[in-house]
DNA sequence: CAGCTTATTGACTGGTTTGTCAATCAGAAT
DNA sequence: ATTCTGATTGACAAACCAGTCAATAAGCTG
C-alpha cells in the first residue's frame, strides 16, 4: 500500500528512489483501472493521476503491455502473500487455517474497492490474454491446493462424507462470487456481511467445525 | 443462435431485414469480443467477422457504445428467458424448481465458450459504467427473488433451519464461480463436472431434497 | 564548484479507430 | 421499365493514443 499519498498533489517529489516510483505508478495504475475500466485505462491517465508525465511511464515500463502485467503481478504477489501470512498465523487445527485462510481474503488492505475493481478488469481480460491467464486469481494452484488439504484433513478427522475437492472448490467460488458482488452491484451487502456469507458456507459442510450461524468455534 | 451461420462467407445476402442484420452483427460483436477481449474488440472486427463493412455498424448502431450496450441487452434478455422458461417447465416441488434453475445455466445454447468470455467482459468493464451494471448478471434482481423464494420453501417444508437468503446467494455465486472457472482456468474441469460441483453445493443445505452424490433425488 | 549520471518533461510521429458522408446498388412499388 | 426507398460501401476527417527523443533539471561524486 502507500506510495500514492501525494496523488494529485502539485510538485511530486523529484527523484524517488526508482523502486518507489515504480511502486507509484503501479498504484496509479490500480487507481486509474478501478476508475475509468481497462479498456479507457491510458498512459496519460496513469501519469496525470500520479501528478507525473506521461513519458515516465515508458521510462520505467517501456509498453503499456508491461506496466499492466507487471500490475498484475504485482496485486498477485500481494494476494498470495497475504494469505500465505494468515495460514502461518493460525493455529494448526484444520478449521482455524481454514476459518484464517477465509477470513485473509476480506482484509482490509486487500479487499479495497479499488483492488477488486482492478481484478475485476483483469479478469474480464484474461481469456484472450494468456499472460494474464498464468497469474490470474481463480489459477493459484497453491492457493486452491491449500484448501483442499484443509478441506481433506477436515473430512478425516471430522468424520464428514463430502468431496473435499468440491467443497474447497464450493468455498473459494463463494469467496470470488462475494467479492463479485461486492463490485458488481449497485447496493451490496457489507464486506461483514460477505464474510458471514462464505463462513456459512463451510458451515454447510463442515457443521461440527463451524458455529450453526456461522461464526467459526474457536 | 443462428443469424451467424454465413460468417465470414463470401457475398452475405443483400439486404437482409433490419433486425435479422442487428442480429448477426451483435452475435458478430459477442464472437469478436471473446476472441480479442473488450479493449481490443474494434468496429472493423465486428464488421468483418460478419462479412460485412464497417460503416454498416454504425448506420445500424449509430456508435460503438450503443452497439455494446445493446449486445450485453441481447444476452440479458436471452439469459433471463432461458431460466424462466426452465422454471415453468419444472414440477411445482421446489427442489424441482432449484435443480431446474441451476441446470438452465449450463444449458448448451447459453454456456458456450463465446458467450460465457462476452460475459466475462463485460463484467470487467461493469463497475465504471452505470449502463453496464444495471444489466449485469449477479445485478439481475428477479432472478435472485427466485432463487430466495425457492429455497425459501425448501427451508419451510423441508424443515431445515439454515438462512434461505444465504443459501440463495451461496448456490448463485457457485454458478457464477463456475462459470468463472470454466473461462479463466487453463484446464478447468467439464461443464458437466461444473454442474454437480452446483448441485453438491444444493445438497450441503438441503441434504434430504438432493441425493448424497450430487444428484437430483426426483 | 564542476562534471557526471540519471530521472523527467513535453513536443512530435506514426498508427489506429471512430464516426460521417456522398455515391452506389438491390429490391419493392408503381 | 422506371422510380423510389433504404441498405451498403469505401473513402475521408478528426480524435486519440502509444512510443520516441532531444532538451532539461536534479541529485551525486570528487
Amino acid at each position: 500500500m502507500s506510495a500514492t499519498m501525494d496523488d494529485k498533489a502539485a510538485p511530486p517529489p523529484r527523484k524517488m528512489s526508482r523502486d518507489a516510483r515504480r511502486g507509484q505508478l503501479i498504484e496509479s495504475t490500480i487507481e486509474t483501472m478501478a476508475r475509468r475500466g481497462y479498456a479507457r485505462t491510458t498512459l496519460t491517465e496513469v501519469a496525470t493521476q500520479a501528478g507525473l508525465s506521461h513519458g515516465l511511464v515508458n521510462f520505467h515500463f517501456q509498453t503499456k503491455e508491461k506496466l499492466l502485467t507487471e500490475t498484475l503481478v504485482y496485486l498477485a504477489d500481494e494476494y498470495q502473500r497475504n494469505w500465505m501470512a494468515a495460514l502461518e498465523a493460525a493455529g494448526p487445527a484444520p478449521a482455524a487455517k481454514l476459518a484464517a485462510l477465509i477470513a485473509a481474503d476480506f482484509a482490509p488492505h486487500i479487499c479495497t474497492p479499488s483492488r477488486l475493481s482492478a481484478w475485476c478488469s483483469f479478469w474480464g481480460e484474461a481469456q484472450s490474454r494468456p499472460i494474464y491467464q498464468e497469474r490470474c486469481g481463480s489459477n493459484d494452484a497453491a492457493y486452491n491446493k491449500g484448501m483442499e488439504q484443509i478441506c481433506a484433513t477436515l473430512v478425516v478427522e471430522g468424520g464428514y462424507d463430502c468431496d473435499p475437492v468440491r467443497a474447497a472448490r464450493i468455498i473459494r467460488l463463494t469467496i470470488e462470487g462475494v467479492w463479485l458482488d461486492l463490485m458488481t452491484m449497485n447496493h451490496p451487502y457489507s464486506v461483514a456481511e460477505g464474510l458471514t456469507t462464505v463462513y456459512t458456507c463451510a458451515t454447510a459442510f463442515f457443521p461440527r467445525d463451524f458455529g450453526p450461524q456461522g461464526m467459526r468455534v474457536v
